[in-house]
RNA sequence: GGGGACUUAGCUCAGUUGGUAGAGCACCUGCUUUGCAAGCAGGGGGUCAGGGGUUCGACCCCCCUAGUCUCCA
């Protein structure tokens, strides 16, 4: 059966058993704290753990989920994928664990003319918790299973909790007999390669406390609403179903694996190694093919970080098989046909997927290459050494720093017949470890405490009125002060206001959020920020400016109108200049992020290379042409699926609800799923004013810019500044350019010719300078002391001058003078002068120790310095007295 | 978030306990030739990423900032 049908007949089952179908979530999760979605719950963490109320109280998906935590497990087991999907049935507060025993059971071996799997039910093994009596009662009742084929685990299989303080509950496993062929007998807990887990039912029925070491923990006791989460392994199940052996070896995955073996020109199960590194292939491709339509880019950190891992652990493994060519072109088309029937969107993103993946691959050819110089001169080095061994060192700086993968390194020196000390390597590799774990554990913030909110939440949610309106009639439902409950706030305290509607707009969508006032009864509150700490409620923080305020009280919020119209031209102007870079760079050029709040916007985009002035210019240009058409700016909700249909742009990261809000501006201009505040024709914006542009890390890009009145002032600095430059060079303003560059000119020319003409006076000096030697000791002793000079290499032109004169006599020229106010001093000796022993350097070093200095250089010529300039004569006889010694 | 490396002429890069910044290619001039990266001679071009410090003196050592590459979390 093919995976994509075991997906369909998984969603429509439980459709039939009253369960609201929900679309698969974006691999980018929603919750910050985890980097990517990584189990079938993830999106229903916030109705589990009871904070936002669950919209359906039967819920069942077909989740596509990233985890690497076990990436070196890829392709060496049958059950560890990077990308995998998993199908989950969910009740919030609804059915429990009879039901949920029961529909598993069903589905799992029901007819398949009825829409289930129908699997034999001698081969189903099923563990529960060790006191869990009533599951075991349960799986008798329902499925019939006899004793012998039910076990119980301890709470480190079988029970489930997040690891923190909250909802946690018994769990119960079910587990697929492949076969004597594939292990001992006696079910999961003799051998978990023969039994595989194909489904768990978590049965979320207690609040656990604090952590008593180890896996144990306190129950506080049960939850009042209990939950029902279950995952089965969508791959694991197909791969059992399809009699192949692994989930490398399935229909989605299996046609990237021969790819790659027929461009290595391998056969697949002909060696152990070959085939762990056609299977890493098979798995990663696929992983990065659905990370990059989801929206993440290849980066040095975080998800980006995780997406460039893959794609260049792809690399690796076609270079271990042998493909030195360029292959991400054919892998990447293969695997999203063996996808496209369950996920049609990477057929409209795949341009998009291309260009990245291709760009990846053309970037870690290039570290490839500045590595493999590196290897070799290691390798020619280690060759001609006696140990024939590669440090650790050497292996650790071409991973670490290089990018330069081990294994490749390994392969290399092995062809050179030399050794890698992998011991050294390892060490080094968990040192670096060891760093970031102590430096994370040291930053981490203690996690925020959203519980506060939950029941605030419950009561609804905050209308948000400030489209229509800037004043608003609301009710206090909800004082928060210091992270706690409070009935009362005084004057002079900042206090969290949650109100039943609110003309407030609360921070998002990267609008900053608005300023104002909250009066009321004898109280006035000023806002200094407001947040969504959760969906759908809205928090304002503000200081109790006058009176005291106390719940159930009615309030009006009054957002200030100026800041209002900054912000949202501060706004519109970011979709503006967004449409403007999309006009001039192309499609590709798409919003990575924003901020924007009166007089300024940021936006952060998906770009290569930095752009040219001539191209900053275009877009600004674009943009205020745009301002200048007085263009209609319009908002409609409509579906998610409407406004794509329309070709609004949606933001990767963002979430959406099921109705969304598109801001129009000139019609199809620009087109955007956004939330903010806007202003309704775009001659408002008034100015769009570009700072600059800037980048934020490899294949991102960061342009900002001034808006409406703030941009006017920027430009009426900047005028004032030439015109002070025109007053001062006394040229018109067009001609300050031209006169900056002739004045420049000038300097450098008369700078030259000043250099000129004083070599030339002292080049006249030179041979008088040489005429006046004198013998000291055994040598011909030519001084002069020059006086003020510019600089010190001045004097050693001098220098060199007077002994190109003398070479052939054993003379010792020493030529000195100020520079800076600093007595400088070279010391130039000829040939036969160094072979009677005189030393340039030692003599310098004489002398400027007499000036309160130091100096030093080669034997020929060496230069030296002090602060005393009324010591240079004593430091010159010091010399006089060490040539005459 | 924490490490490592790099930034020198228009381009690709050298620069060795701190002592006059170089090469190849490109460019300009002249000669010679006028055949596929032509030859010869000469020449121009550098705030050694930016800022601060140590030193008599910093491309070089130390600190900060920016950009680029890279590893780890």
């Amino acid at each position: 059966m093919q995976t994509a049908e075991i997906a369909r007949r998984w969603l429509s089952f439980f459709e039939k058993k009253q369960h609201t179908v929900v679309p698969s979530a974006s691999l980018i999760s929603e919750d910050p704290t985890l980097l990517f979605t990584v189990a079938g719950m993830v999106p229903f963490i916030p109705f589990m753990s009871g904070l936002v109320p669950a919209p359906y109280s039967r819920a069942t998906s077909v989740q596509k989920c990233v985890r690497t935590l076990d990436i070196d497990e890829v392709g060496k087991t049958t059950r560890h994928g990077t990308f995998f999907q998993m199908n989950g049935n969910f009740s919030f507060g609804d059915y429990f664990k009879p039901e949920a025993i029961a529909f598993a059971w069903e589905f799992l071996t029901g007819s398949r003319e009825s829409g289930c799997l129908e699997i034999d039910p001698q081969l189903l093994w099923v563990t529960v918790y060790q006191d869990d009596d009533e599951s075991i009662d349960l799986w008798r009742k329902i499925a019939d299973i006899p004793l012998e084929r039910i076990q119980r685990r301890g709470m480190k299989d079988n029970y489930w909790s997040t690891g923190q303080p909250g909802p946690a509950g018994p769990c119960s496993e079910i587990y697929y007999d492949r076969g004597p062929a594939y292990g001992r007998e006696g079910g999961p807990e003799a051998d978990e390669d023969r039994y595989i887990e194909i489904w768990n039912l978590v049965f979320m029925q207690y609040e656990r406390g604090a952590s008593l070491g180890g896996d144990n923990f306190e129950i506080l006791g049960e939850l009042p609403k209990k939950n029902i989460d279950t995952g089965m392994g969508l791959e694991r199940v197909a791969f059992l179903l399809q009699g192949v052996e692994n989930l490398y070896e399935i229909d989605q995955v299996r046609p990237v694996l021969d790819l790659a073996a027929q461009l290595s020109g391998k056969t697949y199960g002909a060696s152990v190694e070959d085939d762990v590194r056609l299977r890493v292939v098979a798995d990663h491709v696929r992983s990065a093919l659905m990370l990059v339509c989801d929206g993440v880019t290849p980066a040095n950190d975080g998800r980006g970080y995780v997406l460039r891992r893959l794609m260049r652990r792809t690399v690796r493994a076609m270079r271990l098989l042998g493909v030195e060519r360029n292959t991400f072109t054919e892998l990447f088309t293969t695997s999203k046909n063996a996808m496209r029937d369950a996920y049609p969107e990477l057929d409209r993103e795949f341009d998009r997927i291309m260009r990245v993946a291709l760009a990846e691959e053309e970037a870690f050819l290039r570290t490839l290459t500045a590595g493999t110089i590196v290897l070799e001169e290691a390798v020619a080095l280690a060759s001609q050494g006696k140990s024939k061994k590669i440090s650790g060192d050497t292996a650790f700086l071409l991973h670490d720093t290089y990018g330069f993968p081990i294994d490749l390194t390994l392969e290399i020196a092995e062809d050179a017949g030399l050794s890698v000390d992998r011991d050294g390597f390892k060490a080094l590799m968990a040192e670096q470890k060891d760093r970031a774990k102590a430096d994370a554990r040291e930053k981490k913030l203690g996690g925020t405490d959203l519980s506060v909110y939950a029941a605030f939440r419950q009561l609804g949610t905050t209308k948000f009125t400030g489209y229509e309106e800037l004043e608003t009639s609301a009710k206090i439902i909800g004082l928060i002060s210091d992270g706690k409950e409070s009935k009362t706030a005084a004057g002079g305290q900042v206090v969290e206001v949650l109100l039943d509607q609110t003309s407030f707009y609360a921070e998002s969508g990267g609008q900053d959020s608005d300023a104002g006032f909250i009066f009321g009864d004898g109280f006035e509150l000023e806002v200094l920020d407001v947040q969504k700490p959760v969906k759908g409620l809205v928090s304002h923080k503000a200081l109790v400016r006058k009176g005291e305020i106390s719940l159930g009280q009615n309030a009006t919020t009054q957002v200030d109108p100026e800041w209002r119209l900054g912000a949202a031209q501060a706004h519109s102007a970011t979709h503006v200049v967004h449409a403007a870079l999309r006009q001039v760079l192309g499609p590709e050029a798409l919003q990575s992020g924003s901020y924007n709040k009166p007089g300024y916007m940021r936006l952060d985009f998906s770009w290569a290379q930095s752009l040219s002035n001539e191209t900053k210019t275009e877009i600004e240009e674009i943009s205020n042409q745009a301002i200048r058409k007085n263009l209609a700016v319009s908002a409609n909700f409509m579906s998610i699926d409407e406004a794509r249909a329309f070709g609004a742009i949606a933001l990767f990261g963002e979430t959406y609800d099921e109705s969304v809000r598109v801001i129009q501006i000139g019609g199809p201009w620009s087109r955007e799923l956004c939330g903010g505040t806007h202003v309704s024709r775009s001659s408002q914006i008034g100015v769009v004013s570009l700072l600059g542009e800037s980048s934020v890390g490899s294949g991102s890009r960061r342009i900002e810019a001034l808006v409406g009145i703030e941009a006017f002032r920027a430009l009426a600095v900047e005028r004032a500044l030439v015109s002070r430059l025109a007053d001062l060079a006394k040229v018109p303003r067009d001609s300050v350019e031209e006169k900056f560059l002739a004045v420049l000119e000038e300097l450098k020319a008369t700078q030259r010719k000043l250099a000129a003409v004083q070599s030339a006076q002292l080049s006249a000096l030179a041979p008088e300078i040489a005429a006046s030697s004198r013998t000291v000791g055994g040598y011909l002793f030519a001084s002069r002391f020059v006086g003020d000079i510019d600089s010190v290499d001045t004097i050693r032109n001098l220098a060199t001058q007077v002994r190109d004169r003398v070479s052939q006599t054993p003379t010792v020229v020493s030529i000195s003078g100020i520079v800076d106010s600093k007595p400088m001093l070279v010391v130039a000796i000829t040939k036969p002068a160094e072979q009677l022993g005189a030393h340039a350097g030692n003599l310098v070093q004489l002398a400027s120790s007499v000036l309160g200095g130091g100096g030093g250089g080669k034997p020929d010529i060496a230069q030296g310095g002090g602060v005393d300039t009324a010591k240079v004569d004593a430091a010159i006889q010091a010399m006089e007295l060490s040539l005459g010694a």
